[in-house]
DNA sequence: GATTTTCTGTTGCAAAAACAACAAAATTTT
DNA sequence: AAAATTTTGTTGTTTTTGCAACAGAAAATC
C-alpha cells in the first residue's frame, strides 16, 4: 500500500514528543491485540506480518484479514457481537503503533506533526482498508474452491503485474484465508493443475490461461 | 446507522449553493450506478434500499452490500479487477447523492455548508462502512449454511435489541446474500424450525435459544 | 546436524450443499 | 378482480466439500 507519509520519519518524531501513541514490538506467534470493544484501539502495523483471526467452537480457524507494511487495524473496526474471539497473531517480528481512536481526534500537548499527519491521513487510510475489505468480500462470495482460488491468484496476478506470483501464504493458511478445507482445497488444486489452469512450483504460481 | 448530520437540511442547502454533487431519483429495479472504475464515484443513499449485485458467469446472483439510509457506496471504494459486473439496484424508489471522491475535498464555489459538514463527517462514515464490511466478512467466513444463517439472525436480534425482528430480504435475495443455493437454505431453515432453534412466520423470525 | 514440529500431498468415506424441477402461495401488474 | 410474475416450500439426485488419517518433505528448534 503507497501510504503518502514517510512512517520512519513519524516515528522518530513522536518518540519525543507524543504521548498518545504506543509503540510496540512483537515477536512471532505472539498476540498483538484481542478485540474486545472497550478500548477502541486503533493500530499500525509498522514492519512483519500479522493476522486477524478467528476460533469457532468446531476448532476451525479462519484467517479474517491478512496485515502487512502500513495496513490499519483493531477493535474500533469492529462490532464485537460474535461470541467467537478475535485475535491479531504476529506471523513474523512486528512493530505495530497503538493508539485509542479518540485520541487520533484531539491534539496532543505538544501539538506534534505525528498527529496532524495521521489526522490528515487517515481517511485515505481507512478507505484503503474499505478497498480491500471489498475485495475480500468479493472474494468469499464466489461459490466454489475453484472460483475462490481463482479469483485470489487473479488478485495477487493483478497486484504483481505478472502471470507468475508468489503465495503470501502457507497452503494450510490460504485455506483458512479463502475459508474452506485445506484437503479439499488440496484436491482443486490438483485439478487445476492438471487442467492447466495453472502451474505450481512450491509458492510460486504460473496463470496459465487467458 | 446514526449520523451525527441531518441529510434533509443538507439537501436544501446543496440544492441552493452546490455545483458539485447531483441529486438523482430512481425507480424500484433501476440501475442506480455500475462499478466500472474511471469516475471515482462516491454516492449516498438518502432514502429507499438498494444492492451491490454481481451476476457470474454460472448466472449466479449474489448480493455483496445491501444499501439502506445514509448508507455510501460508489466505485470509489473499489479496486475493480474482476472480470464480473458490479451494479447498484434500486430495491425500492430511492433518492442518491452523487459525487466525484475527488470533488469532496475541494471547497466548492460557494465553499457552502454542505460540503463543510460532508467533508467533516467522512471519516465517521467510511468508518461505518469499514465495520459493517467486517461483519459481512464475519458472516462469510462462515462454514456452514447453518452458522451463517445464526449468525445473521444474531446480528438482527442484537440490532434490534429483540429475539424478534423482521428480515429486510425476500428468502431469495437472503440465500444471494449469504452466498448459499436457495433450496439448501430453505432445508436449512427448515431444520431450524425442527430442531426448535428458531420460530418463523413469514419474514419475521424469532430465536428461540439463550 | 539431529530432533521435533509444521506443512504438503493424498485418499476413502461421510456429510453438506448445489442443481433441477415443480406446485402452491403471495405479490404485483394490468 | 383477473392475469402474470415472483416467491416460497419441497424433494430426489448429483456434485462438491468436509473429515479423518497418514506418510513424506520441509522448516524450525535445540
Amino acid at each position: 500500500m503507497n501510504l503518502s507519509f514517510d512512517v520512519e520519519e513519524f516515528i522518530k518524531e513522536f518518540e519525543n514528543s507524543c504521548n498518545k501513541v504506543q509503540r510496540k514490538t512483537f515477536d512471532k506467534n505472539q498476540v498483538i491485540t484481542s478485540y474486545i470493544q472497550k478500548r477502541n484501539q486503533f493500530c499500525i502495523l509498522i514492519s512483519g506480518n500479522a493476522d486477524l483471526v478467528r476460533y469457532d467452537l468446531n476448532g476451525n480457524r479462519t484467517i479474517i484479514e491478512h496485515f502487512s507494511n502500513n495496513d490499519i487495524f483493531g477493535e474500533v473496526f469492529y462490532n464485537v457481537t460474535t461470541n467467537n474471539e478475535l485475535s491479531v497473531e504476529a506471523r513474523s517480528k512486528c512493530e505495530v503503533l497503538i493508539y485509542s481512536y479518540q485520541n487520533i481526534h484531539y491534539k496532543c500537548k505538544q501539538n506534534c506533526k505525528f498527529h496532524q499527519k495521521l489526522t490528515e491521513c487517515l481517511p485515505e487510510l481507512i478507505l484503503d482498508k474499505v478497498t480491500s475489505l471489498n475485495m475480500r468480500v468479493e472474494l468469499l462470495t464466489k461459490r466454489s474452491t475453484r472460483d475462490k482460488l481463482l479469483g485470489y491468484f487473479n488478485l495477487l496476478s493483478t497486484r504483481t503485474l505478472s502471470k507468475t506470483f508468489k503465495l503470501p501464504f502457507s497452503l494450510t493458511d490460504l485455506a483458512d484465508y479463502l475459508s474452506v478445507d485445506r484437503s479439499a482445497m488440496m484436491r482443486e488444486l490438483k485439478l487445476l493443475k492438471e487442467e492447466n489452469f495453472i502451474k505450481k512450483d512450491g509458492k510460486m504460481i504460473t496463470l496459465l490461461y487467458k
